[in-house]
DNA sequence: CCATTATATGAGCAAATGTTCATATATTGT
DNA sequence: ACAATATATGAACATTTGCTCATATAATGG
């Protein structure tokens, strides 16, 4: 038998965890922040390195650059991409251990 | 500057923790997770609680069930739910802890 | 100034999602 | 056997999602 303290959260606090825990629900977004999570890329190594187009990649850039999880910094006529939120890095690690212990 | 260790993972690593953040990825689903967090609920209760139909939440709660993360027993004609995931648990509580520290 | 390179961005589309509505199933009380 | 209760389930529907394709933007080299 097991019992926690009930988690209590405002509306707003679920939909913005449902916010962050939607932007890694997609293979591809993980792909992209586990490449960032070690250093930054440009949209082009990342398209090469997950074999996507590079329109697909930028358009997924976008998305989690709205949600501040990555930045970028640009560089002549590259745009290196970087992880900006390490809690969702950390989110991702823990997963990763959890899925193991099975 | 910040820099971590590459995440290698393989492409069923990959799926499989896409499907997991998906599952925590709908305000619904988090709601109800919640409150299996601290003790059991029948799906009626589930439905006042959150204001929802008993539909939804029954099919919240199928979805939920193919995932493993939550079981149910049959009492009569009412069926408690419970977590059957306490892993998952931890990951919404630390996702609330870092969208706290902000 | 022009072509090339690197990227962003909008439209469009098929697939997935979350709900409602109607109905099926199973248990209980009479 | 029947009505009531609790829940599951399927169809339908609008919305969202993740991609492609075409095009826009901006920097660079000649």
């Amino acid at each position: 038998m097991r019992s926690d303290p009930e988690l209590f959260l405002s509306s707003k606090q679920v939909e913005e965890l449902a916010r962050t825990f939607k932007a890694l629900s997609d293979p591809t977004r993980i792909r992209i922040l586990c490449l960032l999570s070690a250093k930054e890329h440009a949209v082009g190594q990342i398209a090469d390195a997950l074999g996507l187009s590079q329109s697909a990649v930028s358009h997924q850039l976008a998305l989690l650059r709205n949600l501040r999880l990555v930045k970028y910094r640009r560089e002549g006529q590259t745009y290196r991409y970087s992880c900006d939120d390490h809690h969702v890095i950390s989110l991702l690690q823990q997963a990763i251990r959890h899925t193991e212990h099975r």
